[in-house]
RNA sequence: GGUCCUGUGGCCGAGUGGCUAGGCAGAGCUCUGCAAAAGCUCCUACAGCGGUUCGAAUCCGCUCGGGACCUCCA
């Protein structure tokens, strides 16, 4: 089975082909640096991650565009015309530069530590405020839209009727018809400089008190939340690229407006696949700063927020979101969090268990188990390909767990599978859980440490064999407290885990 | 109000017609000086009510519950 992709825009899944051979173009919408990333912006970020490992594993040579929009947008459109970014820093006495500055960096200490890839592209929206001032110049142009007290703004009405019969209605992407809006969109204030309330700006006019502003053709302003995707995909990507990909709540309006904008510019819709993820709640309902019940990815990681029982490593943040299928929502909680932090350790310490093994067997002996394996590991491959579902990638890579650990602690017979099996069970799980999942051992080695550990290791065998077992017990009971756990193993060595 | 999604065992979650994932927690057992780890076994669910079907968690309808978007939002 060739790679399924689920499709926004057709809502199903479609098989994924490139528009050129061995070529994708990849954009996800990146955060808005006007304040600290939290669980829920995790979730695309790790999602769009492993979507870009498996594409590369796939062989594609993949671009991936990330951007970072650091221009700010509007409190609340029409009505505030207010800067977010310029209007924070006022309260903290910060150049805005410093506050984007601050969040960029913190934003990419969190990715880091999730263990995701940096793209190969991060554009700023404030690096490309030319490119966005000549798209919209060109939309002017085509008349979809116009220019009203410096601000100017997209023609929806407009560009639907004209563009409908194109094939590319406004509303086409999340499924809304534009006259049902035009009826229930929220009465704004402020919206008197709109011909009709569905109409977006492509540029506001930057009042005196606003920090963050450019020069151009319609005055000092700045520029609309939506047109810099349009005009960085387009720049980076092409008039037409693979994937698109954002959560959910971006389906409408931001991504609508990006196939509008690039519709008029580039006379086709921007992207072939669209690709959302779903929402991480808490307590069922969306994380998200209108809510008020956002967790900072510091605090998840430090453990310092009211409603954490601990403090969550972020290989477990990662390993949480990937249990899921990115299509459907995740819940946080402790409970769940401290079953990702188990199941990892799980994981991870079986897998450590597999590349140890040592088989000599040229030979399975045990065929039945033999060819469950196999199944186990060649699935591995039809479940990505099946819209990426990790959850079930991690599945068979749990069933496999018992048999790996079997062949450690001989609980099974050494000859039970043969040395192919072996080796490629480890080439197949080396593959998925550190090169496509992008899992990594929590744990790092440190020799230093390791060789302390080998010394009291040695002493307690001392103590043991002299069957001293208070010096024995304390030993381990105290290494224990740090974290270290010392494991008898059934041949007389020990072994630890941190 | 409009559009759409969703309701799975103690918790988190896969799953689109028959083969009833997986993780965590819980119980028992094996191993062990005692533990831990590991292994084995058990606990087997699909909101409710109808319908379609030989057969439904899975399709259809209704009821009840939860949520998302329609405003910045990953």
């Amino acid at each position: 089975m060739s790679l399924q992709v689920y499709n926004s825009l057709t809502r199903k899944k479609e098989t994924f082909q490139s528009i050129t051979p061995g070529l994708v173009g990849l954009y996800v919408c990146g955060p808005t640096v006007s304040g600290e990333s939290h669980l829920g912006h995790a979730r695309p970020y790790v999602t769009f991650d492993v979507v870009y490992r498996y594409l590369s594993h796939l062989g594609y040579k993949v671009r991936y565009v990330r951007n970072i929009t650091d221009a700010g947008h509007f409190e609340e459109e029409g009505r505030e015309a207010e800067d977010k970014i310029s209007k924070k820093a006022t309260l903290e006495k910060l150049e805005p530069m410093e506050l984007v500055q601050k969040y960029t960096n913190l934003y990419h200490w969190a990715m880091l530590q999730l263990n995701n890839i940096e793209p190969s592209i991060e554009p700023t929206a404030t690096g490309h405020i030319v490119e966005q001032i000549n798209m919209i110049e060109k939309i002017i142009a085509d008349g979809y839209a116009y220019a009203v007290n410096g601000s100017v703004y997209f023609d929806v009405e407009k560009y639907n009727t004209d563009f409908s019969k194109k094939g590319l209605p406004y509303g086409m992407l999340s499924g809304r018809v534009l006259e049902d809006m035009l009826e229930t969109t929220r009465d704004l204030d402020g919206q008197d400089e709109k011909r009709n309330k569905g109409d977006f700006a492509l540029w506001k006019n930057a009042p005196p008190e606003h920090i963050m502003r450019w020069k151009s053709p319609w005055g000092e302003g700045f520029p609309g939340w939506h047109i810099e995707c349009s005009a960085m995909s387009t720049k980076y990507l092409g008039d037409e690229f693979d994937i698109h990909g954002g959560g959910m709540d971006l389906q409408f309006p931001h991504h609508e407006c990006e196939i509008a904008q690039s519709a008029v510019c580039n006379h086709k819709s921007p992207a072939r696949y669209w690709m959302h993820n779903n929402m991480i709640t808490i307590n069922g309902r969306k994380m998200g700063k209108s809510y008020n019940n956002v967790i900072k990815l510091s605090e998840l990681f430090s453990g310092q927020h009211p409603l954490l029982a601990q403090a969550y490593h972020p290989m477990v943040i990662r390993f949480f979101i990937l249990q899921t299928h990115y299509r459907s929502t995740l819940d946080f909680g402790n409970e769940a969090l401290q079953a990702s932090e188990k199941g990892l350790k799980r994981l991870i310490d079986a897998y450590e268990n597999l590349k140890k093994l040592e088989v000599r067997s040229q030979k399975s002996e045990d065929i039945v188990l033999e060819e469950h394996i196999l199944k186990l590991l060649n699935e591995l491959d039809e479940f990505m390909n099946d819209d990426f579902n990790t959850a079930k990638v991690l599945a068979n890579i749990f069933e496999l767990v018992p048999t790996i650990n079997s062949l450690k602690h001989k609980q099974l017979a050494e000859d039970a599978l043969s040395i192919d099996v072996i080796a490629f069970m480890q080439q197949k799980l080396k593959l998925f859980i550190e090169d496509i999942l992008g899992l990594k051992n929590i744990h790092a080695t440190d020799s230093k440490v390791d060789g302390v550990i080998q010394i009291l290791i040695n002493l307690r065998k001392e103590a043991k064999a002299k069957k001293d077992f208070v010096t024995s017990d304390k030993i381990r009971n105290e290494l224990a407290v740090l974290g270290v756990q010392l494991k008898d193993e059934k041949d007389g060595t020990v072994s630890y885990s941190l």
